[in-house]
DNA sequence: TTGTACGCGTTATCAC
DNA sequence: GTGATAACGCGTACAA
């Protein structure tokens, strides 16, 4: 049925180790030769088993992509920025999304990708994470996006100082106390929301202002989430005049809240938002944009480039982040005087 | 380094074969054996090495997910389903967006998973695809999502059914011109698409109400597409008095149109999307809710299923559709009254 | 119930 | 530049 290395060596009158070679791009080939064998295998509708090379070369062929969420935006896209840059390569991406970490486990992707990928691209989660950590004592290259980890390739962006800009930006407008909605409470096993955080209260510091408790709440990333924790700060016997959302979707919660109670995003209540999602458009939301899918893409290369070099040194690399100011934004006025 | 079956059988006292029988749960081996070489492996840390394995049984170990885009919400959403019925299966899950089939052509996948798959997942696409079509060359099991084919599974709502149920809402809302925000221009390589305009032009057929080219607008399943479509619309001679979008995102931009026209949704130009994206309820859309990461959990269900049990005949599913009424729609009012 | 031994389809190491 | 051939690690008839 499938046809064999060996079919094509009889057929084109060579051995299977000249068929190997010639198919492979490897040097010390006549070219007429790999020419020939090249037309064979065309003709006969040859391909490699993937098994039987694997097995023979001790190379897995493919990476995997550890992942908390697939279905969310940000997470979405990183991967979609990855599967565009394995497409080009030999390598097959093998999926696999760990749940939240705080929930019931499932079974640690270290166990069940043992022996089968050549490297791993963990998005967003701490290295420490159980059940991520566990691919470190395998002997392959790992990059992180989000994350740094000593010997690992990485991607991401300054949280910290995206987290920062945004606070500064509403500390420029004159606010004094600004809320936070964060993810979950801390400890976490994301680490932009621990970055996040941090910029968060630095920026506050820096400005003398006030890092108050009463002024956070949990809006676990999800829009309803981010819905709910606005209607909490607001409920708060002295709400912040404006607020930073980790993240664009728990920000598009906030600016449904604050309508909600009848005020008015930027004029009554300033929120930005952390992402450059495409509807924070549509919303007329302020926000840190960072470059998503590139994150994606530069890590998948970082990787390749890890197998091709195996000695190469890891390198981390950090991209750029931007803030688009629209209208959920704006000086602060006495709630009383409009 | 690894652990080999052979260094198993050595430290448990039994050959290789019984290793194997043992490990992979096969009957035909003594309770204590077995027990004994479970501890053995588990001891050693030992994991079968799966090309040996692949290459020994002639089976793949994974099956592949073929999807136009990884980035959007329903793609996203339903590989997410997918995915977490199969990481309850042996199964890796290869993933591969081959892009709008319409951009510059990478490899088609076929091509590229020859040999190194047992079934195939096929999200939205056409099976005359370009690239698409020649997965069923491969003798091994697909399940298609949005589609349905000749011995293949297949799992999906019912778009016409779905598209007609939003366009008699607004008939029923007494509209008589009733506008489209759609894909592209047919044919497409989506039949979700191809589905929901017949059902469409069917609602608006039995009521006796006008199907003309200038109610009609190509929104290419994108917020930005839906705003354009929307303002292409409101710019016609005869404008509709109410909009069914293909999607939410494109129904999103619509409504952001609209009030860039100063435009009221609901009052002045009703609008329907389809899907039951999280942010319509937010913006207070009307629209069609298929139950999306299920369609994807049922999909690689019947798949696992048709590896499991070869000679059973395809299934075809229907997964069942609701409407959810919101302020973006409402009784037609002359707009000159208002 | 268990063991023996061959085959799976390549790759890689030698010789030539 | 090319050809034998020994791994690679496991599954599975077949025999015991």
């Amino acid at each position: 049925m499938a046809m064999t290395i060996r079919d094509i060596a009889r057929e084109a009158g060579v051995s299977t180790a000249t068929v190997s070679r010639a198919l492979r791009g490897l040097p010390n080939v006549d070219p007429v030769t790999r020419e020939r064998v090249r037309q064979v295998a065309e003709r006969l509708d040859y391909v490699v088993s993937p098994a039987a090379s694997r097995l023979a070369s001790g190379r897995a062929g493919s990476i995997a992509v550890i992942t908390p969420y697939i279905a969310r935006w940000y997470f979405g896209r990183v991967l979609s920025g990855i599967e565009k840059v394995l497409q080009g390569s030999e390598l097959d991406l093998l999926l696999s999304s760990i749940g939240d970490p705080s929930e019931t486990h499932r079974v640690p992707p270290h166990r069940k990708l043992r022996r089968r990928v050549d490297g791993f691209l963990v998005i967003s989660l701490s290295t420490d994470t159980e059940g991520v950590n566990e691919i470190f004592e395998a002997d392959v290259p790992v990059a992180l996006i989000d994350t740094e980890r000593e010997g690992c390739w990485s991607v991401g962006i300054d949280d910290v100082a995206g987290a920062r800009m945004a606070v500064q930006h509403l500390i420029n407008l004159g606010h004094e106390r600004i809320g936070l909605i964060s993810g979950r409470p801390l400890p976490t096993p994301f680490r932009p929301e621990e970055n996040r955080w941090v910029g968060y209260r630095d920026a506050l510091v820096d400005a003398e202002l006030p890092v108050e408790p009463d002024l956070e709440a949990c809006g676990h990333f999800t829009i309803e989430g981010g819905e709910r924790a606005m209607t909490t700060l607001l409920a708060r016997p002295n709400p912040p005049t404006a607020v930073f959302a980790m993240s664009d979707e728990m920000a598009f919660g906030a600016l449904r809240a604050l309508r909600a109670h009848g005020l008015q995003p930027g004029r009554d209540v300033s929120v930005v938002g952390f992402d450059g999602h495409e509807m924070s458009e549509h919303l007329d939301l302020t926000t840190i944009v960072q470059p998503v899918e590139e994150i994606g893409a530069r890590a998948a290369m970082a990787l390749l480039e890890a197998l091709d070099h195996p000695t190469r040194e890891p390198q981390q690399l950090t991209l750029p982040l931007g803030m688009v100011v629209r209208g959920s934004t704006a000086f602060r006025r006495d709630r009383s005087t409009s």
